[in-house]
DNA sequence: CCCCAGGCAGTTA
DNA sequence: TAACTGCCTGGG
């Protein structure tokens, strides 16, 4: 065992896992069922999460303050755990600011509390989302892990192995109808050939995106196969790239209806509306706005 | 049998 | 540029 720090956290290290303290605003639950990821799942014992994160699986627990993660060590969370986890940003003052909006986005930001928005793979997030497309969750869910057994490589981890989401270059060397036969993901399997070999051609970094602008960035997204304007905002947003991104899908524009128009409108309506609202606070309030929607709506 | 699910591409007017 | 339409698949 040994005791360090980094940035603003103490962090002790064990021989398997390390414990991070004095994290706030901060709830695994919220994290990872808040509609922004799809590889974490809960643990056998219900208290945790598992969940693989490029080449590495970890196990998460959090309480009062202190997270703790098997599969890490202090040099990992330092590479790895705080940007995903998005351990840099004080959340405390975003709600605040949030919640200084309106009435709505102060019952939103107290309902999802503990949400953080990952900072994700390029790549994962442009073909998760692409499968996303007009599909519901198990089956997104589903999608991707049969692509990871087949195309991703292989990790062990206490005793199990687990997958690797796959790389482009192996999954674009793979057929429509071959994608298809393995992940069962219909007319998406085009998108993702498709969009597999525009990414070899052209890839993109975060950080690549963020010296765009927001409307140039997402253009630039437009032109993969399967990538339409909701899905180029989530890369956006899940890559941590333009947390100005307002993705509008069905949920969100359910809520906003109900909550800011009461009457129907139109998705380009709901965009419009919420970066003049959220300026640049948007990303974070449509997650916050999502998952008030998805959990106590319906 | 129907409808729906975290939209998209392609085609019209 | 806005409106319309068909769409793999699996579950209810």
């Amino acid at each position: 065992m040994s005791t360090s720090s980094y940035k603003s956290y103490k962090i002790i290290q064990y021989e398997n896992r390390i414990e991070v303290s004095t994290i706030k605003d901060f709830s695994l639950k919220d994290i990872f069922s808040c509609g922004q990821c799809f590889r974490w799942l809960p643990t056998d014992d219900g208290n945790g999460y598992i969940g693989v994160v490029k080449d590495r699986v970890a196990r998460m627990y959090f309480n009062d303050g202190t997270l703790t993660i098997f599969g890490a060590n202090y040099d990992d969370f330092c590479n790895i755990w705080y940007d995903y986890l998005d351990l840099g940003t004080d959340y405390g003052l975003i709600k605040k600011q949030l919640a200084a909006i309106d009435s709505n986005l102060d019952a939103a930001v107290n309902f999802g509390a503990g949400i953080r928005i990952l900072k994700q793979e390029p790549f994962e997030t442009l073909i998760s989302f692409i499968i996303s497309a007009n599909n519901n969750i198990p089956r997104i869910r589903g999608i991707i892990e049969k692509l990871a057994k087949q195309y991703g490589e292989k990790i062990e981890f206490e005793k199990k192995f687990y997958r690797k989401f796959p790389e482009c270059e192996i999954l674009g060397s793979s057929c429509e109808n071959e994608l298809s036969l393995c992940c069962h993901a219909g007319y998406r399997c085009a998108y993702i050939e498709k969009t597999c070999k525009q990414f070899m051609q052209s890839p993109f970094e975060s950080d690549m995106l963020k010296n765009m602008s927001l409307a140039q960035a997402r253009k630039f997204l437009l032109g993969y196969m399967g990538v339409g304007n909701k899905v180029a905002d989530c890369i956006l947003l899940f890559t941590g790239s333009h947390l100005d991104a307002f993705p509008v899908d069905v949920w969100v524009k359910r809520v906003m209806q109900t909550l800011y128009f009461q009457k129907e409108i139109s998705i380009k309506q709901v965009e419009l509306f919420a970066h003049e609202h959220f300026g640049d606070l948007a990303g974070y309030a449509q997650q916050y706005l999502f998952y008030y929607a998805r959990e106590k709506m319906l």
